[in-house]
DNA sequence: GCATAGTTCAAACGGTCGTTTGAACAGGAG
DNA sequence: CTCCTGTTCAAACGACCGTTTGAACTATGC
């Protein structure tokens, strides 16, 4: 009766490996949430187009606030891992300055786009949709999942912005956290059809211009 | 038994007319919908906080999206009638620069607190959190309300600025809706306590200074 | 073979959703 | 007074929500 692929088949491509129920519904969880929100989105909307059971949401996760909670972990670890990455290399190699602090910010939430095409956009517009969502508590699931990186990033940019009083330094974290979401909860709605890659390198090209220009020189106390 | 004021009672004061249905419905909507978003705020809970029966919705506004559209329109009135005010002022007296542009498109967006405070700020939450709510009808029931006048800020800036593509104008537009309706959001959450209309000026103060060098300088092809 | 642990399933649970109904209530016009 | 229009009301509608249940299935270990 289950029309799907079952594990050892072999007549499934030599690359694809079979995906697990838990796999098929956070992959199918992050499209489905970054298109409707939390409470727009529903278990059976999700469970369906998954090929799952309603029920193996609790089996696996235990609740649709879990669920949310492990698609958004999984959605951000290779971002934060980048993140802290290239954090480590600036302040391994001295003081670095606003531009390197910016890239190393907003290009690994971009390069999802580019590294991953359209998969990699669905999770941008996943993450993005998330860290503002209308509900506090889901703004809180993300909030968490890259708290302990803010406060490296907030004092590197105070360091490299000694004339910036702390309160513009929050201020222009504030306002790249939300471009950047800006510009990944629209992954999705820009040019689809055109190269990707292409579209999102420029993007986060333009996006860092436009942040350096404004933490050069638009931050007052 | 309702023991809400009635018209003409002589105990309330002088300068509080009594609020019709409708209007404490629309009161509590944009109270509600900018606290929980559209899909997170059931009719009841806002017929309940307005002291309404849940019938009266239908009655007066049709249906809940009805609702949402009418407050979305009663609350942007005001703030178009202003950007419009000041667009033909600007005009008027020859090429304006882009700080003009930009002055006049954020500081209507934000004197709503600064000129009306708590319930100002009640407002300037609700358009905020309207404009990218993750549901895609529900944003273009807020692009339709700012439609007319976004063509000409675009052509405006796109004057003001003739070194820049006319992507990049478009670039540097998104990215100015997008910064403030992230500080018109959390218009409620900033400083709960101490003088809105202080904390409102220096907030649109230090979002114009981010914006105007993020366009001058921070706009490339 | 049998037992066991992990997973999936259809079905149902109580609750809440937006919407609708039809009667009741108001108040001014004739 | 009677009529009429506008408004409010309790109650119910069917649909959908997240969650739970207990049986059925699968695979591995003995």
């Amino acid at each position: 009766m289950p029309e799907r692929a079952v594990a050892g088949g072999k007549e499934n491509s030599v690359e694809t490996p079979v995906e697990s129920t838990r796999e098929r519904l956070l992959n199918v969880a992050e499209q489905r949430f970054g298109e409707g929100g939390y409470e727009g989105t529903s278990l059976r909307a999700i469970t369906v187009a998954a090929a799952a059971n309603i029920a193996a949401v609790n089996y696996h996760f235990g609740s649709k606030e879990a669920l949310l909670r492990a698609a958004v972990a999984r959605a951000m670890a290779p971002v934060n891992t980048e993140r802290r990455r290239r954090l480590d290399q600036l302040e391994a190699n001295g003081q670095p300055n606003p531009e390197q602090l910016i890239r190393a910010f907003v290009e690994p939430g971009l390069d999802l786009v580019l590294r991953h095409g359209e998969r990699g956009a669905v999770v941008a517009r996943f993450i993005g949709r998330i860290a503002f969502d209308p509900s506090q508590r889901i703004r809180e699931l993300y909030a968490a999942e890259s708290d302990p990186i803010e406060a490296r990033y907030l004092s590197a940019l105070q360091a490299a912005l000694p004339h910036a009083t702390p309160e513009a330094v929050a201020f222009g974290y504030v306002n790249m956290l939300g471009l950047l979401a800006l510009h990944q909860s629209q992954a999705l709605s820009r040019a689809p059809g055109l190269e990707d890659a292409e579209n999102s390198g420029k993007l986060a090209e333009n996006l860092v211009a436009f942040l350096v220009a404004a933490f050069d020189r638009g931050l007052r106390a």
